[in-house]
DNA sequence: TTAGGTTTCG
């Protein structure tokens, strides 16, 4: 009987093998050996779905591990069953079982795996002479279906540079563009999706299926993907990815960082330890690799003739005609400029009324045309959407004098233009919700106002002045034809201003010096964590009274060592967020994850008798967002040491003023500055915004990390001076200047300078 | 079958 099922008793098999056997190891297997009367021995660590092959042969798939040699890098190994014996070993074969076999052909494998599997792989069938032991659990045998569920496959995952024409794989990839799925002229939805991977092969999918939610789940370029079953064509002289029979995806937000959570339709995959570390892998690979994508528009910042991908939520949708469809959408920021309103038949008209009538200035009309038409039509009210590939245009009504800013979404489905619906659990849509909220609360304030009053949007926002309030308004060719130094009160417009992208307001101040800087960019930190890492942490120093220290060496082709120092308080280490520490030799990633958990972050270096700051063009301190600089010129750093007085104190505070002190270094000041273009009805000057937050209401040193400060400062922008407006349009705003002189060695200059003054908000 | 990345009739 060639299939034998034994009992097994104490470990040992009731019936001994036959005595011409001798056990051979996975090492000694080759290709073209005499193996006749060898045995191979091993536990069942997977096995596959029982199948036909193309001539009806019954085909069994499994794999066994060589239990006794975990540790030897070559543990398991394929067993392709045929015949009859696949149909016996299918019945009884369960997971975790002790398999032998004998009479085995040994066929060496095309490719080379690296999974620990051997390399070639045993074939074995009844007509050849194999004979196979199982060395069951009788009682597993009884739920055969209930084993088999619980063996997974083990996928094996083809690199892009693998790929081979005909061929169905799976694989991993990082979108590098996608089109959302649309409606195709065929019966299917279509999506097309182009990947990469660190062999920096792409591959372009095209994937078709009659249900939206089988096709993956991608939201933005970044994002990772697994295709299982995946067919591989040449197309063009290219390989080209498409759906084939049994084709599942899984798709993971690409951000370092986030919770790795697969997006699947499937009710039943896998999904292991070893996925995770590969998603995590990929996502490093791609945040030095793939180009970061431009940070997410607002409607507060679209200009006209413009292509721009915008998350919003959907709150009124209307049928237009046969090929063109309404969206009205809002992301809670106020376009800058008058929009165009789609005139459409009210009896067309979805969504909540009295929600679309406090929402009126906030919200934009999105005409969609064509194929996206009957995507557009299926959406729901409320839903969250990520529309890709709108289109701005600029147009004016006979009637008016102010053109009107239009939204269309052609047809077509070129630079990945469509439709994606967003769930609720997507991390923009829930920072988009927050905002919303916010905003609708402040909106249901001034309802009663606004409605009463007609205001006009945010164009009502104004400025404060927080004191002189005995000076008189004066013109602007009296001030320029006065002597500096001087303050006064003016009425002007603000005709334009400098810098228009905001984030490049955003500058380092030294007070000492008075010198300003730009403030360095991540490429200019990673430069110097490099550099710094080729010092190694200088054991001497580890473990001192006042920190407690942690090394260790990092896998990977070029191993770093990393030395993490507790700040010690009280001979004691504090509670994460209250500590400081000091790392030597960690990378940018690393001390941005540090900066998450703990207090206050401080790159160092080791010398012989202490640690030290890096080069001050790297920030001296990390603190939550925040990276803290000091003055080269001003500055002069100390050893270490001297923080150890910092600890010694009561309730170490850990503020970067008195840690910059200590250390000696000259703190730089985060400051916004712009230069503003006023006008009145006598002449013009510019004045210049030395910001660290009293005007803007905004924290300098937040800008260039947080988002919402951004926008912020780009909507009080905006409503000071409103794009597209004529002069006579513009607000009025009241404010302080002082003219102060500059003088170098050949000549005198009078500069102007806003001051005590601030922007009052007024956002619906 | 459909689409096979590279912006538009409105």
């Amino acid at each position: 009987m060639p299939v034998q099922l034994l009992k097994l008793i104490k470990g040992q098999s009731e019936a001994p093998l036959p005595s011409h056997l001798q056990r051979e190891s996975l090492q000694h297997l080759q290709e073209g050996c005499d193996h006749t009367n060898k045995y191979i021995q091993g536990v069942v660590t997977l096995s596959y779905p029982l199948t036909k092959l193309g001539d009806g042969t019954d085909f069994f798939k499994i794999v066994l591990q060589d239990s006794e040699n975990l540790r030897s890098r070559i543990n398991s190994i394929n067993i392709l069953i045929y015949g009859k014996m696949a149909k016996d070993c299918a019945r009884i074969i369960c997971h975790g079982e002790i398999f032998i076999v004998a009479g085995f052909k040994v066929i060496k494998l095309p490719e080379v795996t690296e999974d620990g599997r051997h390399g070639c792989q045993l074939e074995v069938s009844e007509e050849a002479g194999s004979a196979i032991y199982v060395c069951g659990y009788p009682s597993c045998c009884f739920f055969p279906l209930m084993s088999k569920i619980s063996i997974a496959p083990k996928y094996v995952y083809t690199p892009l540079n693998h790929l081979k024409d005909g061929t169905i794989v799976n694989l991993y990839g990082v979108v590098k563009f996608f089109k959302p799925p649309y409606v195709s002229k065929g019966t299917d939805y279509c999506s097309v999706v182009t990947l990469v991977d660190p062999s920096e092969v792409k591959l372009t999918c095209t994937l078709f299926n009659g249900n939206l939610d089988s096709l993956p789940k991608i939201y933005k370029v970044g994002d990772i993907v697994r295709f299982h079953r995946i067919k591989i064509r040449k197309y063009n002289g290219q390989m080209q990815g498409v759906t084939s029979a049994g084709f599942a995806s899984l798709t993971f937000d690409g951000t370092v960082g986030a919770p790795v959570v697969p997006r699947t339709s499937s009710k039943v995959y896998t999904f292991m330890d070893e996925e995770q570390k590969t998603i995590e892998e990929l996502r490093l690979w791609a945040a030095s690799n793939i180009p970061t994508s431009e940070p997410a528009a607002k409607l507060s910042g679209v200009r006209p003739m413009v292509f721009f991908d915008l998350t919003c939520q959907l709150i009124g949708k209307a049928k237009v005609d046969g090929s063109s469809f309404l969206l009205k959408v809002w992301d809670g920021t106020k376009c800058p400029y008058p929009t165009w309103k789609v005139p459409v038949e009210e009896k067309y008209l979805e969504g909540e009324k009295l929600r679309l009538y406090h929402l009126r200035n906030l919200t934009v009309d999105i005409l969609v045309y064509d194929n996206h038409v009957q995507l557009a039509e299926s959406l729901t009210i409320g839903s969250f959407l990520r529309i890709y590939g709108i289109h701005t245009k600029q147009a004016s009504a006979d009637s008016e004098d102010v053109s009107h800013i239009q939204f269309h979404l052609h047809g077509g489905t070129c630079y990945g233009r469509g439709i994606g619906v967003l769930p609720e659990s997507n991390p923009d849509v829930q920072e988009l919700k927050e905002f919303l909220e916010s905003v609708d609360l402040l909106g249901s304030q001034n309802n009663e106002s606004m409605c009463s009053m007609e205001l006009d949007g945010p164009f009502s926002n104004i400025t404060v002045l927080t004191d002189h309030q005995h000076l008189s308004n004066t013109d602007l060719k009296t001030i320029t034809n006065s002597t500096a130094p001087q303050q006064f009160r003016i009425r002007a417009k603000l005709r334009t201003y400098k810098p228009q992208k905001l984030h490049q307001s955003v500058k380092l101040y030294c007070s000492k010096c008075n010198s300003l800087q730009e403030v360095p960019n991540r490429d200019d930190f990673k430069f110097i964590l490099r550099g710094s890492a080729a010092t190694a942490p200088n054991p001497e120093l580890h473990n001192t009274l006042w920190y407690e220290s942690v090394v260790w060496t990092t896998r990977g082709q070029k191993p770093r060592e990393i030395a993490i120092h507790f700040v010690k308080h009280d001979e004691m280490l504090q509670y994460p967020e209250d500590t400081l520490l000091m790392i030597e030799g960690g990378t940018l990633k690393e001390i941005w994850k540090l900066t998450k958990r703990f207090k206050c972050v401080i790159p160092v270096r080791s010398t012989e008798d202490d640690l030290e700051l890096l080069d001050l063009s790297a920030p001296f301190l990390l603190q939550g967002n925040i990276k803290y600089y000091g003055c080269k010129q001003c500055s002069t750093p100390k050893p270490m040491r001297c923080l150890s007085s910092m600890a010694a104190e009561e309730q170490p505070s850990w503020e970067p003023a008195e840690i910059a002190q200590v250390l000696g270094i000259e703190l730089l000041q985060y400051v916004v500055i712009m230069r503003f273009t006023l006008v009145d009805e006598t002449g013009s000057l510019n004045a210049y915004i030395f910001d660290y937050e009293r005007f803007f209401q905004v924290p300098a040193s937040e800008v260039l990390t947080n988002k919402f400060l951004q926008e912020k400062m780009q909507m009080t922008m905006n409503s000071l001076c409103p794009p597209g407006r004529k002069l006579g349009d513009l607000p009025w705003l009241e404010c302080f200047i002082r003219s102060y002189n500059v003088r170098d060695s050949t000549k005198n200059q009078v500069y102007y300078q806003i001051f005590d003054t601030t922007i009052a908000e007024d956002v619906v």
